[in-house]
RNA sequence: GCCGAUGUGGCGGAAUUGGCAGACGCACCGCACUCAAAAUGCGGCGGAUAACUUCCAUGCCGGUUCGACUCCGGCCAUCGGCACCA
C-alpha cells in the first residue's frame, strides 16, 4: 500500500461518514451513564477565530473520549445570535440584521463542520428564532410573576456609542464592555432582574462547586461584595427627616466626627436649602454631574466636598456633627451616605485632614497612637475601644456586637448584610433582541402579555438607525396593541431584552430542542442537567457564568429543574496568543483557521491547539508547531499504511505468552501509553502531555524493527491502540487508518483500552545510587528487590566502594525501584 | 492598594505523592539518501570545562530535609480580576 496522506479527501469522507448514520445523535438513555458536555455557544460573527477553535477542539477530545468510555454523550451546539454587531452591520451594510445573522450563521456552521466535531446538529439551538425567544420572552413572564422582574427610574449605565444601557456587570472600568467608550449615567425608567434576591445563595452555592476553578469563584465572591455590618439612623438637626447609613464597623460611631452624602442623595438639596453654603453644595453637585463615573471612582482621585450647614445627631453620644457631600461617598452602595470615622478609615482620614475636620481616636492598640493629632494614617487594625463611654475597654469584635445590640434595643439601627451585587439592568434600546413581552395600558397599567400570546414577534419592516431609542418605538404596527386585561388600547413595550438573558438558559433548551409549547421537558433536564463539563473562555467569568446561575436557581424555585446549580464542573480555556498578544485585526496577528485546516487538515489544527499548551493557560500560536503536528500524522500515517495489509489477517490473542525483548518492550511503550492518556485526559485535562505519550508510542513503533511472524499481534496491538488512543484528538486520520487495517466499524465507537497491568511489569529496572544526595552511579537491578537487597547491591558498587572508602556511612535510604541514597561523613 | 495566577534550555512545555531536572515537540547542528534541493531517515543539542562519570543551573534571598522545580518564610517580575463598596 502506498498512498500518501490526503487529508482533503479523508476529512470530508468521514465528515460525510458521521452525518449520514447519525454518528453524534442522541436520546435519553436510562442504562447508560449521561454525560452532558457543553462548550460555550458562540455569537455568529461570520468567522470561526482560533479561540473558537481550541474551544471546540477541547469540548471533541471530552466527548469523544466520554462516549468511547460508555457514556451517553449529550454534545450540542448553537448560536447566541441577538446582539448589537448584527445591527451595527445592517446599519453599516443596509441589510437587515436576520439576514446578516442567517448568513453568518451558515457560513460559521459549515467551517464548524470542517473541524469534525462530534456535535448532535438536530439539536442546534438559535437564540433569535421565534420558537426560541418565545421562550426568552417566557422566563420574562415567570420572573415577572413572581416578582423578580421590575421596571424602576434609576441612574443607569448608558453607553453612548452603542445608543443603550449596559448592565453593571457589562461596564469595564467605567467603559462599554463592547466597544469600550466611556460610561455616562443616566435617570432611566428600565427594567431589572433582582438577581440580589439570590445574592446569598449566589454566593453560598460557589461552595458546592469543587469543578470549578478557585479564580472564577473568586471572581464571583468578589462581585457579589457581601459584607456584614449595621445600618441605623441618625436624626437632622432642624428637621423631621432621619439619615440612614451603613457601617461595617459600627466599633468606630464615636469616633464619628462627620457625616457624608453623595452629591446625588435626594436629602442634599433640602438640607442646603436657604443655608449659606447652598450655592457652594450646588456648585459641586453640577461639577459632580459633569465628571464621569470613571474620574470620579478612580481610587487616587483627589477627594473632595462641601459643607452642607445642616448636621446630624449622633445617637449614641448625642453629639451634633456636620453634614457633608463629596465625591468618594457613592449614591448607589448602601444607603448613598456614611458616618465617617477619620481616625479609623483612611478615606475619611485623608478628607478630614484637608478640610481641618477633628480626628478622634476609639480603637486603641498598644502600637497605635492616641491622639489623632500625631497619626500619620488612619489605624485599621485590632484593638479596644476608647473614648466610647459605655464601651470603653471592649475589642472590636465584642464592641460591633454590643453596639449592634443596643441599636436594635433602642430602635436605632439593626444588623444588616450589604452586597455589592446589583438588580441586573436587562433592558435595551435596540432592535436586534427579543422584544419585552409587556404592554402598557392607560387603566390598568403595566400589563404582562398572555402566555398564550408568545411570541412577541420582532417586527421584520424597521429602520435600525439608534436614537436612543428603541427603533421598535417607531414602528407603529408593533407599539399599537390592546391591554390583555380590559381589551382597550395601549402600547407595548418597545425596548428589548440583554442577549444575556436568552444564553441564561440555553443549555436547558437543549436537552429538548423541539418542544413547542413548553421551554424544555422536565423529563429531558432530569436525564441530562446539569452539565457535566462547561467549556469556555474566562471572560465570562461574571457575566454569563453568574446570570446563568440565577436563571437556574429560579427555574429551580417554580420547580422547573431539579437542579439548583447548571454547572458541575468548569474549565476555563486560555486565550490564543500570536507573537505574545490577543489575536486581533488591528495588530494584523491573526491567524485564520479556515487557511489553517486547508492547508494542513482539520486532524493538524486540532492536534497542534491540543498539544501546544495545557488548556487553561495561554496559547502561543507557532506556524513552525503546527508543521511539526502534521509531520507527526504522515509520520503515522507511513507507519499504518506500511503495516495495514499484514496486520489486517493477524489476530490479536487474549493473552500473550512468550515474548522477545523488543516485542516485550513495544507491549511495555503500548501500556505505558494507554494508562498515560487515560489519565490524562480523565484525571486533569492535560491534553498535551497525552498527546506526547501517543508520539512516544509512534516512536517506539517507528524504531520496532524486529518483524517476526510471531511478534505481529504486538504490532497490531500497538497500532490499534496508537489509532484509539489518537481517535479523540484527530479523528478523521484515525478512521480512514482503523478502516485500512482491516476494521470494519467506526474508530469512534470502539470501547476505550485498557492498560494490562501485566504489560508494565518489568524483569529489569534502573536504580539510582546517591551518595549525599549526588548521583553517583547507575545500576541495572532485577525488578522487585527488598530494600535490603538494594542496599546491600548499591553498597557493592565498585564505583560507591571508591567514593565512600575513607567515608563513615551514616546512614542509608531505599525508595524501591527508584534509589539508593548513602549518606556520609 | 487588595485578591489570584504564573516564573524551568534558543522557543512551546514536562517532571501527577518531596526521589535521575529538561519527557514530547519546535528551532538549530552533523550525517545518510540526492547531480542538487525539498521530503524522509539516523545522530547531537542547558551552561562551564581540554576532558570527565566534575562543577553550576528551575525568578532572587533564606529555611526545613538524607534529598526541594515541588514544602515553609521573605522579596522581585509578569499577567489577570477588583478597586474611594463605607
Amino acid at each position: 500500500m502506498d498512498r500518501r496522506y490526503d487529508f482533503r479527501t479523508i476529512e470530508a469522507k468521514w465528515q460525510k461518514t458521521w452525518e449520514d448514520n447519525n454518528f453524534f445523535k442522541v436520546y435519553e438513555d436510562k442504562n447508560k451513564p449521561k454525560y452532558y458536555n457543553l462548550e460555550m455557544f458562540p455569537y455568529p460573527s461570520g468567522h470561526l477565530h482560533m479561540g473558537h477553535v481550541r474551544n471546540y477542539a477541547i469540548g471533541d477530545v471530552v466527548a469523544r473520549f466520554k462516549t468511547m468510555n460508555g457514556y451517553n454523550v449529550l454534545h450540542p451546539m448553537g448560536w447566541d445570535a441577538f446582539g448589537l454587531p448584527a445591527e451595527n452591520a445592517a446599519i453599516r451594510n443596509a441589510v437587515h440584521p436576520a439576514r446578516w445573522t442567517y448568513a453568518n450563521i451558515e457560513n460559521m456552521k459549515s467551517q464548524l463542520k470542517t473541524m469534525g466535531i462530534s456535535y448532535d446538529w438536530d439539536r442546534e439551538v438559535t437564540t433569535c428564532k421565534p420558537d426560541y425567544y418565545k421562550f426568552t420572552q417566557w422566563m420574562f413572564l415567570k420572573l415577572f410573576e413572581n416578582n423578580l422582574a421590575y421596571k424602576k427610574r434609576s441612574a443607569v449605565n448608558w453607553c453612548p456609542s452603542c445608543q443603550t444601557v449596559l448592565a453593571n456587570e457589562q461596564v469595564v472600568e467605567g467603559c462599554c464592555e463592547r466597544c469600550d467608550s466611556m460610561v455616562e449615567k443616566k435617570q432611566l425608567e428600565q427594567w431589572f432582574f433582582k438577581t440580589t434576591a439570590y445574592a446569598q445563595r449566589l454566593l453560598d452555592d460557589l461552595d458546592k462547586l469543587p469543578g470549578w476553578p478557585e479564580k472564577v469563584k473568586t471572581m464571583q465572591r468578589n462581585w457579589i461584595g457581601r459584607s456584614e455590618g449595621c445600618q441605623f439612623s441618625l436624626a437632622i438637626e432642624g428637621r423631621a427627616e432621619t439619615l440612614s447609613v451603613f457601617t461595617t464597623r459600627p466599633d468606630t460611631v464615636f469616633g464619628v466626627t462627620y457625616m457624608v452624602l453623595a452629591p446625588e442623595h435626594p436629602l442634599v438639596e433640602k438640607l442646603a436649602a436657604g443655608k449659606a453654603q447652598e450655592a457652594q453644595v450646588k456648585a459641586f453637585i453640577r461639577k459632580m454631574k459633569a465628571t464621569s463615573d470613571m474620574a470620579r471612582t478612580a481610587s487616587d482621585a483627589e477627594k473632595e466636598g462641601v459643607f452642607t450647614g445642616a448636621y446630624a445627631i449622633n445617637p449614641l453620644n448625642g453629639e451634633k456633627v456636620p453634614i457633608w457631600i463629596a465625591n468618594y461617598v457613592l449614591m448607589d452602595y448602601g444607603t448613598g451616605a456614611i458616618m465617617a470615622v477619620p481616625a479609623h478609615d483612611q478615606r475619611d482620614f485623608d478628607f478630614a485632614r484637608k478640610y481641618n475636620i477633628p480626628i478622634r481616636v476609639v480603637i486603641k492598640s498598644p502600637d497605635s497612637p492616641a491622639r489623632g493629632e500625631e497619626m500619620a494614617e488612619a489605624y485599621a487594625g485590632e484593638g479596644v475601644m476608647v473614648n466610647s463611654g459605655d464601651f470603653n475597654g471592649l475589642d472590636v469584635a465584642e464592641g460591633q456586637k454590643r453596639i449592634i445590640a443596643y441599636m436594635e434595643k433602642h430602635g436605632i439601627g439593626q444588623r444588616t448584610v450589604n452586597y455589592r451585587l446589583r438588580d441586573w439592568l436587562i433592558s435595551r434600546q435596540r432592535y436586534w433582541g427579543a422584544p419585552i413581552p409587556i404592554v402598557y395600558c392607560q387603566d390598568c397599567g403595566i400589563v404582562p402579555v398572555a402566555e398564550k400570546d408568545l411570541p412577541v414577534m420582532l417586527p421584520e419592516d424597521v429602520e435600525f438607525k439608534p436614537y436612543g431609542e428603541s427603533p421598535l418605538s417607531y414602528v407603529e404596527n408593533f407599539y399599537k396593541t390592546s391591554c390583555p386585561r380590559c381589551g382597550k388600547e395601549a402600547r407595548r413595550e418597545t425596548d428589548t431584552m440583554d442577549t444575556f438573558v436568552c444564553s441564561s438558559w440555553y443549555f436547558d433548551r437543549y436537552c429538548s430542542p423541539q418542544e413547542s409549547e413548553i421551554p424544555f421537558s422536565r423529563e429531558a433536564v432530569d436525564y441530562w442537567m446539569p452539565v457535566d463539563q462547561y467549556i469556555g473562555g474566562v471572560e465570562h467569568a461574571i457575566l454569563h457564568l453568574m446570570y446563568a446561575r440565577f436563571f437556574t436557581k429560579f427555574l429551580y424555585d417554580i420547580n422547573m429543574l431539579s437542579c439548583e446549580e447548571p454547572f458541575t464542573n468548569l474549565l476555563t480555556q486560555g486565550m490564543v496568543l500570536k507573537d505574545g498578544a490577543k489575536m486581533s485585526k488591528s495588530k494584523g496577528n491573526v491567524v485564520s483557521p479556515e487557511d489553517i485546516i486547508n492547508t494542513y487538515g482539520a486532524d493538524t489544527a486540532r492536534l497542534f491547539i491540543l498539544f501546544a499548551s495545557p488548556p487553561e493557560r495561554d496559547l502561543e500560536w507557532s506556524d513552525q508547531g503546527v508543521e511539526g503536528c502534521y509531520r507527526f500524522l504522515n509520520r503515522v500515517w507511513r507507519l499504518v499504511t506500511a503495516y495495514a495489509d499484514t496486520i489486517s489477517q493477524v489476530n490479536i490473542p487474549a493473552s500473550f505468552a512468550e515474548l522477545d525483548d523488543e516485542a516485550r518492550k513495544l507491549r511495555f511503550r503500548t501500556h505505558t501509553s494507554i494508562k498515560k492518556v487515560t489519565e490524562d485526559i480523565a484525571g486533569r485535562f492535560n491534553f498535551n502531555t497525552a498527546i506526547s505519550a501517543i508520539m512516544e508510542l509512534s516512536n517506539a513503533l517507528g524504531s520496532y524493527s524486529d518483524n517476526e511472524e510471531q511478534d505481529l499481534p504486538v504490532v497490531k496491538e500497538a497500532i490499534n491502540t496508537l489509532l484509539l488512543l489518537l481517535s479523540p484528538f484527530s479523528p478523521h486520520i484515525c478512521e480512514e487508518l482503523w478502516q485500512l487495517s482491516g476494521n470494519k466499524e467506526s474508530v469512534c465507537l470502539q470501547p476505550w483500552p485498557v492498560h494490562d497491568p501485566a504489560a508494565l511489569l518489568q524483569d529489569e529496572v534502573e536504580i539510582v545510587v546517591q551518595i549525599s544526595g549526588k548521583v553517583r552511579d547507575r545500576i541495572t537491578v532485577p525488578a522487585g528487590l527488598t530494600e535490603e537487597q538494594l542496599r546491600q547491591i548499591a553498597l557493592a558498587s565498585d564505583k560507591i566502594k571508591q567514593l565512600t572508602q575513607d567515608k563513615k556511612i551514616v546512614k542509608t535510604i531505599v525508595v524501591p525501584e527508584k534509589l539508593v541514597n548513602i549518606v556520609v561523613k
